[in-house]
DNA sequence: CGTAGTGTTGAGTCAAGTCAATGGTTGTGG
DNA sequence: CCACAACCATTGACTTGACTCAACACTACG
């Protein structure tokens, strides 16, 4: 069942939290969009820019992000091929961080204005893609609690969770091991902490047995102790079907 | 124009960013509510629990919250009177954060599903809601950078500017003086730092002449300069009127 | 085979945390 | 109206997790 049209993996991905009618899904699909292939690192929502165009990855990652006025980087969430990366900013008239390429893929633009036609015209879809958008920001405010308040390992441990249980839900990977799209510098710009240090700890979670690694593969030969580590509570992912309304 | 109405104050902080009909604010108004006071440190929103009524407050601070497993707490944003405080969890049927007075006061509970109702029903109402949602998620993503990737002097000046902004949007305050509704506790724990090293930041920002303090009212004799230096940019609070679809 | 991007490692520093004691405020009840 | 309790703020001494700077090694790719 290999996607032949390019907004297959997005209402793959709505129907992973909200059942979609056969309408439904037609109507996404019939979407108008212009497709591209991108390098690694090429913007796709760029900050103070109004956003016209919705992004939807068909291939690859991306990685939303902002920066302080000193040019720190924080990564804020991570985008997998499915995802529709500018959801974020239906309603709003300028866009408040940039969405980055995080490596090569192929991105489907659609016409914000269409997407907004068919929000209003189709409550289902509707739907599906406000629960989107909630899951987002629940993903957001668990950013904001590893970053704020767990130490290094800790804050490492859960983005490589969370991508995990992500790329698993998708069937894109196993969660206990992968191929990992961050480099270690980005891994410091999603957790808050610089590149050094994250090699430190990548290393010392190496040398106790915790991860396993090989080229840009990893692996965890213990799922549970690494969840626990972690404090990783897939609640915040909001993966089971939305029965609400 | 004082506000007779406890959801009148919903309404007038809604319409800041999409202006409404007469129709939309008498929908808003309309709706069924439950009014209780409530001591600082209630509960409004439960982790864990089914969110069947959406609070909104009509007097008083509330704040967001996750919590390590280790205990540790992470307040995620603030609220301020006019804030409907579960519109996050309006398509989720479990709640993945709680919510909490930050001081006494009131809310008017309305059930979850006439407010789903009222968003089938009445497309402009959805539009302000939708758009409320995505401000906050715009809040999120800041919190994430302000905590991740600034230091402790600039991230506490961060809060303090959001709080001013705020409160001088809604007309409760000016931005350059305010009663300040936190302990140095609340605001460790909103910037990821603890309570003694809030303190002593404080202390300095005060010896530098950067904020005045009289038991609780905070004021900034030179709020451009505190701006500056909490790298505080107000466009991720999308005060404007958004025009959109 | 050279170059650019990653990853690794060491030494030294510093921002923030911990622990602990003291002082100030506020509100409450006798 | 005072005394007490609970909560909050302040300060000091000490520790530590994370950062900085800097050098070097590996890998992939043209």
């Amino acid at each position: 069942m290999s996607a032949s049209h390019p907004l297959d993996l997005l209402v793959q991905s709505l129907s992973l939290r909200v059942p979609l009618s056969g309408t439904a899904r037609d109507a996404i699909l019939a979407l108008p969009f212009t497709f591209r292939s991108l390098e690694s690192s090429t913007y796709i929502v760029r900050e103070g820019q109004p956003p016209e165009q919705c992004g939807v990855l068909v291939s690859g990652f991306a990685y939303r992000q902002k920066t302080t006025c000193e040019g720190a980087r924080q990564i804020i969430a991570l985008h997998l091929p499915g995802d529709a990366v500018d959801f974020q900013h239906l309603f709003l008239s300028i866009s408040d961080h940039s969405v980055q390429m995080l490596t090569a893929g192929e991105v489907a633009f659609v016409p914000r204005s269409a997407l907004q036609a068919l929000v209003r015209s189709d409550p289902e879809v509707a739907k599906a893609i406000y629960t989107q958008i909630a899951v987002e920001a629940s993903i957001f405010r668990e950013w904001v609690l590893n970053v704020g308040r767990r130490q290094a390992r800790e804050r490492i441990a859960h983005v490589l969770c969370e991508l995990g249980s992500r790329l698993d839900a998708l069937g894109l990977a196993k969660r206990y091991g992968y191929e990992l799209p961050l480099t270690q510098e980005q891994i410091g710009d999603a957790v808050g902490l610089t590149q050094v240090h994250v090699n430190r700890t990548l290393k010392e979670m190496t040398d106790e047995g915790l991860i396993c690694r090989d080229k840009r593969r990893i692996s965890f030969p213990d799922w549970r102790r690494m969840c626990e580590i972690a404090g990783f509570n897939e609640r915040y992912l909001h993966m089971q079907p939305q029965m609400v309304g």
